[in-house]
DNA sequence: CGTTAAAGTGCACAGGTACGCACTCATGCA
DNA sequence: TGCATGAGTGCGTACCTGTGCACTTTAACG
């Protein structure tokens, strides 16, 4: 178990330097993040659960590339799943994964309405 | 100019639905996070800005590989050049680009750390 | 039972991307 | 004017990923 102590060494103005897993970590995470259609199903998953059907209609993309993506999302552990009759409910695992996409898309905002960089 | 008035719609728990135009300016900015390289590099400029000898040396990548990123940075218009003498000193240009980095490394040294989820 | 709907999967293909090698461009300095 | 150094680029390659088609699996309902 690592402490969770701060860094033994001099170097200051760095909080951490983050190590090869944590960036590789990271990357995943955003990498999942880094396609629309997937983006999608993550916020209306951070909106409320649904089923994949549900998912289809609002993305409107083919119900083999929602399986697939959400295959992806299950196996990085981003969504978990419950069932229901015979339909799979999908939500959102984390809620720091909402507040990711949420940022994502309001900083896509600001680039889109034209505002240069914004402070 | 579109008012900051909140939506004049009546659905409701939908903030507002994420249009194809947004995502994929959403999913650009991700996927430019999403590269180990990239990402470090980012994360560096968001403490300070650098020359790309700098950057070179703390990510470890080859100069060749630095400057591509760069580039692609500099295309998607992330960062920001200012040339000094014989070096060319790289910043983020977007404070929230800083937060977005922070925050996804965050959120991967919670999945790492060994938290489920937290939360 | 058989039928139907919901969800998931294997495969093949197209497109994108990260990287190294070799090269060029630009600039400060002796 | 050379020359060394910092930075950027074209090209080829290996790899990864998103998607559609066809098929299978699972389970409710008559």
């Amino acid at each position: 178990m690592t402490q969770a102590q701060p860094v033994p060494e001099p170097s200051l103005h760095h909080p951490n330097e983050p190590d090869t897993e944590r960036l590789e970590a990271a990357t995943s995470t955003f990498r999942m993040l880094a396609d629309p259609t997937r983006l999608h199903i993550l916020w209306l998953l951070s909106q409320e659960p649904a089923d994949v059907s549900q998912l289809v209609a609002r993305t409107g993309a083919s119900r083999t590339s929602v399986s697939q993506h959400l295959a992806k999302l299950r196996f990085s552990a981003l969504v978990s799943t419950r069932k229901e009759h015979r339909h799979v409910i999908y939500s959102i695992s984390d809620g720091h994964l909402g507040r990711l996409v949420q940022e994502g898309l309001n900083h896509a905002d600001h680039r889109v309405s034209g505002e240069p960089t914004h402070e």
